[in-house]
DNA sequence: GGATTTCTTAAGGTTTTTTTTAGAAAGTTT
DNA sequence: AAACTTTCTAAAAAAAACCTTAAGAAATCC
């Protein structure tokens, strides 16, 4: 599920995106309104959360420009205490849901989800991929391989999410680094490497069958040995 | 799509040229200002990335001049951390976005696509290139002739890609070398003709029909045998 | 606050890819 | 047909990409 989060306070937003990048959502952010507008525009969010109090362009705003031409992609307001006047005039304006600040970060999960659901999206297939006998659960974060449970740590677990959420295709090093660590361009860096060898100690070493294939010169790529 | 990246810090210059090439961007590049403003007005780039801080001209005195001749070849401007004020100086002046370093690759990539996509380029074409029974997929790097997957080394697959985007015409060993690998005009080297050869072994030697065909004196062309 | 787990960096070793070299083959010109 | 140019091929040399390990830093748990 894909989201977008407009917060230009730096600490909240990045504990909002942690948040939802635990929970498997595909998160994206920025910072001001007018890059929000122009995001939304060009990407297909599934639910948009947007602070009230936003430069260049307020929450409301955003709202009012989007229904002006026809986008209705569900949106969540954040508003502070005490600016209730702000609530009405945002649902007037095309929110969907607003949500006070401060708040619970199961309570704003809550309610993201509940949009999601109100916008027929399929919010709760069970999110396991499988691929052979290798078994990914994003909910319970659990992995098997033969039935057997293999642990993984977080960071281990979301390289395997993601590469088996794009199973077939190659990944580079950098579409890895960009969705797995949040790292802005690092250069010189070969955590993408070292983890690939965690990994496939985990669930390809004990196992006749190797899932995990170097594509030398491009990347990586999670699929049976033959084909 | 043609790119045009002006950034003078060496390391960075060649992760965004690596990045945008990944993605079949036809990049060029260049590390100071003055050299910038010839080559825009010599080439025809769908979108240009121009740093702020840069050796001779600087990126906003570059959009500057640029609109002031009536060029309006989409730009996106590359400043640093708290430099507010250069953002909108550069909008002012005629840029059409931003993005503050450090910033992840495929942010970059987003926006680079939503201006293309502003000038009514078409972004999404499938990118897969088919010649009788070759079918060559840019996105996923895969090639298969009659059905079965060939194999290729980055060079062999960027030859390749770049022979049949070219399908039809001839390319000269000069283009290949232009365009392939990031050479102008070393004379002394046989690079391309031992990669051709490469090619040859494993698209063309197990078939009957042979595609890759040598024009004498001229270069190569990516073509059925008969015709 | 100490112990444990997880993450990151860095270095050495291995494999694969890329480039160069040089001689063979094919085609052109005189 | 000999001399010359261009192209092809194989193999050696060089470079790059990748893997693995280990050790220190950071985060988490108890």
């Amino acid at each position: 599920m894909k989201l977008l989060i407009v917060e230009d306070e730096p600490n909240l937003l990045s504990v909002l995106r942690k948040g939802f990048t635990e929970n498997n959502f595909e998160v994206s952010v920025c910072l001001d309104g007018e890059t929000a507008l122009e995001m939304i525009q060009n990407n297909d969010f599934d639910v948009v959360i947007l602070d009230v109090m936003l430069p260049k362009v307020n929450g409301i705003e955003i709202c009012r420009r989007l229904r002006a031409i026809k986008n209705f992609v569900p949106i969540l307001l954040l508003t502070a205490l005490g600016t209730s006047e702000n609530i009405v005039n945002g649902l007037e304006n095309g929110a969907d849901d607003y949500l006070v600040k401060p708040f619970k970060f199961t309570e704003l999960n809550a309610r993201v989800m509940a949009l999601a659901r109100r916008a027929n999206l399929d919010t709760q297939k069970p999110d396991i991929i499988k691929l052979e006998d290798l078994e990914i659960n994003g909910k319970t974060k659990l992995v098997h391989r033969n039935g057997k449970p293999i642990l993984l740590t977080h960071k281990e677990f979301r390289l395997l999410y993601y590469l088996a959420k794009n199973k077939g295709t190659i990944v580079s090093r950098n579409q890895i680094l960009d969705n797995v660590w949040d790292i802005s361009f690092d250069m010189n860096t070969n955590v993408v490497d070292v983890y690939i060898n965690y990994l496939r100690k985990k669930i390809d070493k004990p196992y006749n069958t190797k899932m995990i294939q170097t594509i030398k010169g491009f990347g990586y790529i999670l699929q049976t040995e033959n084909e």
